[in-house]
DNA sequence: TTGTATGCGTTATCAC
DNA sequence: GTGATAACGCATACAA
């Protein structure tokens, strides 16, 4: 349980420590033999270089910052999926990941900056109006938005490209010849939080179903759970009429008590009505029906976050990547969108 | 964009750079002037010390290495109340939390203790043989489990007391007069990962019955979601023969699904039969209906977990804690269990 | 109560 | 191709 440094490793190998330093970045000629030495020393000693000594003389920490939103009334489950993705990244660079959470707000941020805690950092969950957004485009380290603030400061950002994923359910429900949907909308926190996704959503909707001559009706807010699911069924059945209906479900954890709700009052999806839900096809094979879903994949705004983050730390390669990067989504059919009416 | 150090700080102020480092730590009397001084040219400049300097002559990081399983197929609600806590107990005591993930298995705890990344870990998820253990108890830091596994190596566990949870429930349905038992039980992944918990419950569990002499059936593996529970539920009621039927649901995530099977089969939990739950408080309120629970509280955990590692960093105060600590679950009666008979 | 001086374990700039 | 050596920014033992 002794704790070695570069020294201890020169000395078993004899040669100086500078050399040693040298063989593990690689950032000059070694020749084959002394490399093969100084590798055996730090084998045998179990060799492992100081992160803070490295960090003051290097300038550079190898550590990502990852500012995430953990208090309650957040999507608890969809942070995940991002979160494991990062660390993946991350790691697949030789880096660590230190973890931040949001209720720290903008003093977060100044901590990890400015005891160069990390050389770059990912900021999850930003608002439309984000206070943190200005305090992170002046500090002294890269970041990295996941979301897309109004003023987004000069600072990269991903995510989903919400308003291709309203066209996209809209010409779903508009070939299939529906006569007019209805949007379950968003939970009362989610909305006072203002995110810009939701914004994005609903306006691209409206103009998709402008587009399409389709009349649709807003039903908001929607809590998570099934009491909420229950309530809001009922509005839209009581909102029905005749004609095709399609509902649409944008708020991602939310599918499965919809579809109970619809299957309690003896309504059938992909029969009496349409649904297609906003969420991750991992959740919609989940579904009881199989849901037809515009998929919603953290995984990709987060692998796209980093591959950011690290050109930006490293910018050798290639053309600069996109200032706001907006991951396509994808429709995919399943079961409960009503087929087109024959002749 | 300047990056001040405390050199700066000193000159600014017209004392010595020890000084700054003294009025910063505490650790040494300064007369109220300078310490008004330095605090002044601190704010002034908005200084803030450089980690990687502090660890690399303080010897300590003021970081927990955290170790959280993130791989598919682990329960992921489950964890975030566990990161969350300890991402504010690390912060109430001035410490950075750095994330490390269970796909990196023992590498990752030796890169954290070795490159003195940390000054102490907390490893989440372990299993009854797990190879980290070993490892974990040979580095150079303090390590303390979550879980409890079949050999602590010496090291500090802190879990939930699922014998006590097994005893509660078998307590509960014996008072109310039940005339036989079934055990729901755990997904086939979970029993495969050899977790030290589902063994410390089913053992209780068979204790307990004979004790109150109530023969129960065990049906497994139950996995997670509805189809699963569907058909559990139909060999629940296959077995059912007449009496009083007591179910308990073992797997956290699961009650949801197998109240709503037994609904549909018309089937009232609380008049037909009795359902008790090893669930969270929180996610047993969101059920229907509200389902008797033993209380599976992570928060708790991961409380425990914080203080037995920051004692273990600086044991100044007190007794030292428990080597085992089991976290008390606590049974709230809602409306699943039949009351007892009358007479 | 305060200042001076050393060392922590690396990286990187000189020399050779 | 390799070895000395000077930072890096802070904490602390030693002086005063």
């Amino acid at each position: 349980m002794p704790k070695f440094t570069s020294k201890d490793v020169a000395r078993l190998a004899g040669v100086s420590q500078s050399t040693v330093s040298y063989v593990m970045s690689g950032k000059r000629p070694i020749s084959e033999q002394t490399r093969q030495k100084v590798l055996a020393a730090i084998e045998g000693l179990t060799y492992e270089p100081n992160a803070g000594a490295r960090a003051l003389a290097g300038k550079r920490t190898s550590v990502v910052g990852l500012v995430i939103p953990l208090h309650a009334g957040v999507d608890a489950v969809g942070q995940l999926p991002f979160i494991h993705t990062i660390a993946i990244s991350a790691r697949a660079r030789d880096h660590e990941v230190l973890l931040v959470t949001s209720d720290e707000g903008s003093a977060g941020l100044r901590r990890l900056a400015g005891r160069s805690l990390c050389d770059a950092i990912v900021l999850m969950d930003v608002e439309a109006r984000d206070e943190r957004v200005p305090v992170a485009a002046s500090l002294s380290v890269p970041v990295v938005l996941i979301g897309v603030p109004d003023d987004p400061a000069g600072l990269y950002c991903v995510d989903l490209d919400f308003a291709e994923a309203a066209r996209l359910a809209v010409s779903e429900l508009a070939a299939t010849q529906h006569d007019r949907m209805v949007l379950l909308g968003y939970p009362a926190e989610i909305i006072s939080r203002d995110l810009n996704y939701v914004r994005r959503f609903l306006d691209a909707f409206a103009a998709a179903a402008a587009d399409h001559q389709l009349p649709f009706d807003v039903i908001e807010p929607v809590e998570l759970g099934r009491a909420a699911a229950n309530e809001a069924v009922d509005r839209v059945l009581r909102l029905c009429g005749d004609g095709r209906l399609g509902l649409v479900i944008p708020n991602s954890p939310a599918p499965q008590p919809v579809l109970h709700a619809l299957e309690a009052r003896g309504v059938i999806a992909g029969r009496d009505v349409s649904v297609i839900a906003l969420t991750p096809d991992a959740a919609a094979e989940e579904t009881e029906p199989l849901v037809t879903n515009v998929s919603l994949e953290a995984r990709d705004v987060s692998r796209r976050a980093m591959e950011t983050l690290f050109w930006l730390l490293d910018p050798a390669p290639g053309p600069p990547p996109p200032a706001i990067d907006l991951v396509t989504p994808r429709l995919t059919r399943r079961a409960t969108v009503m087929a087109a009416r024959r002749g």
